[in-house]
DNA sequence: CCTGACATAAAACCTATGTTCTAGCACAAA
DNA sequence: TTTGTGCTAGAACATAGGTTTTATGTCAGG
């Protein structure tokens, strides 16, 4: 998981760059990559903001060399080309649920990511994460502190994994969608629990859940 | 499926330098690093080999570009410098939990792999994965298709999920581990389960389990 | 108002690195 | 022998791309 700090909008726009660049081409972008990107009128410029970033630790620069930023986590440790997604909030029953969403995510100050296999991009686009907080969604299978990652929607198929919000509970739910009628029917991924039904004016999907990530330890 | 041929031993040295250097480096070589690392006297006898190699669809190379070498996998697509874990076989509670060991893994010839974040091997080190067959594992939110990484061990620290094979049951079993005293405690991840006591001689901990991947869709 | 830090700019500079050209060698087929 | 093909060499070339230099604008604090 990486975290960054607040900074400036241009030095936290060429971060963003840099990982976005970096996990879709499998090579790190030249200054001059930078520079066009980010709308930036000098070359000098770019290296200047690099130079600020290599001093916070976010980046190494190999001198002299082609290419030669590599992308630091929070520990100082090299980040992999594998493509991250924002975990732009948390899910809970009794909260609202973030919005996910390009903009939204361009605008935020601060955001942790995570890697996710290359190939879940490459099926469904631009993807986000949320943590989940509280033990709710355990019949979904989803512990306290899993991170979802989520494919914004704002319907689904039947039986998929979806975040829906309840209106009239005011409450986030993950569960197996199922359009029955005027019904909605949401089923809990553990088939022994008992399956929850509302009206569909009462269902907002937000989006499905394409994979969870739990760590142990 | 691009078919692999044969090929001469100093081609094949160029593809082994080309994966290396990209693993360690996070940066693809350039064609004089490849010159030096394999005692190549002309950089054109490099690019020659390389041209040969992209024929075979070995990788793929961005003209004009500085490092512009990419690596492909066999079935064309672009390999991420993020590690992989071999899946070693499947976990279910009738049956044998299969070894991991690096010998064993490394004698065979072709195994599943996933990709993994690179800070568990860094906190771990070698590590296995598995795929779990059957909904018997439910009560550790592991559903049915997950797959779990696993750190081999043959002993556990209280509180720690491991992979457990109950010698009297003959199951296998994922659960988090509690020594007390001469018995042992097998508690669920959902805390509505209960848990289970017994011996301690009748417990093998095979592994500790460092995460769980799960797919929708 | 001055000063210094922080940030931006434009252009020049230079080397790292992909590309090309010409030639040579081994070896097998004709 | 001749010819063609796969591979290796050495050198030169062209440009992609990191670096530097000098100048400008902005703003907070003295």
């Amino acid at each position: 998981m990486v975290t960054r700090k607040k900074m400036p909008a241009r030095r936290r726009r060429i971060l963003e760059f840099l990982q976005q660049f970096y996990s879709e081409n499998g090579i790190p972008p030249t200054v001059r990559d930078i520079q066009q990107a980010c709308d930036i009128s000098s070359t000098s410029v770019v290296d200047y903001n690099l130079k600020q970033l290599e001093e916070a630790g976010y980046l190494n620069r190999r001198r002299e060399v082609a290419r030669g930023i590599e992308l630091l986590d929070n520990e100082g440790q090299p980040v992999s080309n594998a493509p991250r997604v924002q975990i732009v909030g948390s899910i809970a029953a009794g909260q609202p649920i973030p919005v996910f969403s390009s903009e939204d995510a361009a605008a935020s100050e601060e955001f942790d990511t995570v890697e996710i296999s290359p190939d879940l991009p490459r099926r469904h686009g631009k993807l986000f994460a949320l943590t989940v907080r509280g033990t709710s969604m355990i019949d979904a299978l989803i512990d306290d502190g899993d991170v979802v990652v989520i494919k914004p929607a704002h319907e689904a198929s039947n039986g998929e994994m979806v975040v829906a919000w309840l209106k009239q509970e005011e409450e986030a739910t993950l569960k197996k969608f199922y359009q029955e009628g005027e019904q909605v029917r949401l089923q809990p991924a553990n088939s022994t629990m008992t399956p929850i039904y509302c009206a569909a004016e009462n269902v907002e999907v937000r989006g499905k859940v394409v994979t969870v990530l739990r760590k142990y330890g």
